[in-house]
DNA sequence: AATGAATGAGCATTCATTCAT
DNA sequence: TATGAATGAATGCTCATTCAT
């Protein structure tokens, strides 16, 4: 196997790291199951990554860019409030001003955010599970916590260049809490229900 | 070992498993651990539960038992429904004397459901951890998934005694995303913010 | 593979152990060579010796069962002193009242280990290697203390049928320093070097 | 990394590894372990030793050098050498004075052994048992014999300058089965018992 | 009905060594 | 000369499950 000189291989790694989560969760990820995925020898993985929970943090790195990626390429969420006033009426579909919530000046950020969402759950499943599997596993493993709060930052960051932290922060926790119990119990989404609690957070402002 | 006729042994065995869940996690939980736990011979836990999964779903509805009961037990919450029943239908703005948020009519449940939260995470930590991760562990496992429906149910019924279902609903959502920040990131719980936040989706009702 | 009920198990898999180290040392014992050895499947070594050590302390404990064994049966240290002064001259030829030693009245005693350790060195050269590694292993492993403390202890209190503790004890230390020195340095052993010193311990009684 | 030209690193990848062992035992040596000890390169470790018996060879002679070192420097050892010298040749009984043993003329040598026996058992444990570790080593590693045998030798030489070296031999034989005794059996050293046994060698010569 | 001996698969991890630079 | 990336073998150990009792 001559397979020296690959520069790459740690990134293939992480990379199939988030296929085998995806696929069999992370109580699949295995240094074999990986390698196997990665197709590379199985003491490139421990070579590359001393722990599983080493390997396991890049994993949620990696996955928190993919999202936040996606979050900055989603054509909902990139619209701007000014914009989209200016917008001639007849526009698109989901950010005309309150399709739902009442009206009050957080119907545009809500409807923003529940349209990301509803694209999001129409997707790909496995890709949210895979997001939320490694995301909820610092529950029990302290090493992922400060990628987790990353991640959380970072989302209230992308939120307060809508609207003050403290609400940014609270509208993460309200999407958090809503995807949970959808995937959590199989239930539908509901993107009505959502916009409209999602607006009352927003509009409760002092 | 003459240990026949043990007619608590299956839940005996539940609560050892949910020992174990405690001190090492779901993935810390084998037949052989919960026997250990349990001290039962390990073929009693293959006999009783014939797979990990079954002890598992045993053990998050004791879970959600245990926490349907501390919730009831709770002073917190199990307040005022007296008063409120007293209160003239269609009245006013409700129960104005709300301590902290800024006397919306939500401030009263507002306020008592971040006290329950500032009770529970001012107790064992590990027994938060502990509810959590089974009720999560339904992400991955859609045989616990009716459970934490159920779970879910049964939260937002609480609730719903309080307010219409929808506003229940989102509490719940809030409240669980507050929680995950919490417990994900490993930062403090800010009870201001929480009651602010719980407040503004009560009080947003139409 | 139809090999249930083996009531003989566990010994072999310690006689198999035995041979492990003899053949390759300590060093060359895993749950893996032992198994090959014993012809048994890997999770019967692990079934029956939960850990590495806990196998090396049978192991121990069968090599001082064996060292006691063949003591009492050596011809040269069971001929008992009174016999001896009782046998008539020209009988066998190491017993004969210092061969050696200057004839003092531990002659006879320090003749006779004089003269196990020379059938033991003209033995099977492994199994002396074999016990002293296993013996010497204690240094390293603490839970192995206890078994080497019994021996000590064995050993000494066989001496001492044939003189005081202290004597006995020091006899076997004496005893164990010359085996080191020939094992560890690859010298012969000194017939006349250790019957002389032998006595001298014993005949310095006060 | 910029460490080349390091004439000392050969020295101190061998203090390393005594400290290695001395922290884990010989299994506990390996590469990896004595590189990241010494704060050197993996590679640099197999580069200046080619396996690692070389670097335990290194180490036990090492262990050897700091041994003979402690003996020499030893107060109590140290002594009287030019009182022996003082003395008549072919003179009575020798030094009389000895504490502790009876009286005989070897008590002083032996009192000054068991004193640094003494000091040597009071000062760290793992320290001897390092240096035994690596001396015993040499019963399964043919290639560490020759240096386990020139430690003996030296032994011998030094007690050799007090009394006659079949003497000495026996002297050392005795103080390591003695030593083991302690070091196996987790028994405590006697000082009294030890004094004892080592005159009646020294006083026992012809 | 209940149990524990048994087993083969799988696990994370460590390792000596090789080799291209 | 010196190094670290790379790898295949091996390690101790845990496990769900089977099955004869």
């Amino acid at each position: 196997m001559a397979r020296r000189y690959d520069p790459e291989r740690r990134t293939r790694i992480i990379d199939a790291a988030l296929r085998v989560i995806a696929a069999d969760g992370i109580a699949g990820l295995s240094h074999r199951t990986v390698a196997a995925e990665a197709d590379v020898p199985l003491g490139s993985t421990t070579y590359h990554f001393g722990s599983l929970d080493e390997l396991l943090t890049a994993a949620l790195r990696r996955s928190n860019e993919n999202f936040a990626r996606a979050l900055r390429d989603s054509e909902a969420f990139a619209a701007q409030p000014a914009e989209c006033a200016a917008r001639p009426a007849g526009g698109g579909p989901g950010v005309e001003d309150g399709a739902g919530a009442g009206g009050g000046p957080g119907a545009l950020l809500a409807d923003q955010l529940t349209q990301v969402l509803e694209e999001w759950f129409a997707g790909d499943r496995g890709a949210i599970e895979l997001e939320y599997e490694l995301y909820l596993a610092a529950l029990r493993r302290p090493v992922l916590r400060p990628v987790a709060a990353e991640w959380a930052e970072s989302a209230v960051e992308t939120l307060s260049t809508r609207t003050d932290p403290a609400t940014a922060r609270a509208l993460v926790a309200l999407l958090e809490g809503v995807c949970l119990q959808v995937l959590l119990t199989g239930s539908a989404f509901d993107a009505d229900y959502t916009r409209e609690m999602l607006a009352r957070v927003v509009d409760g402002r002092a």
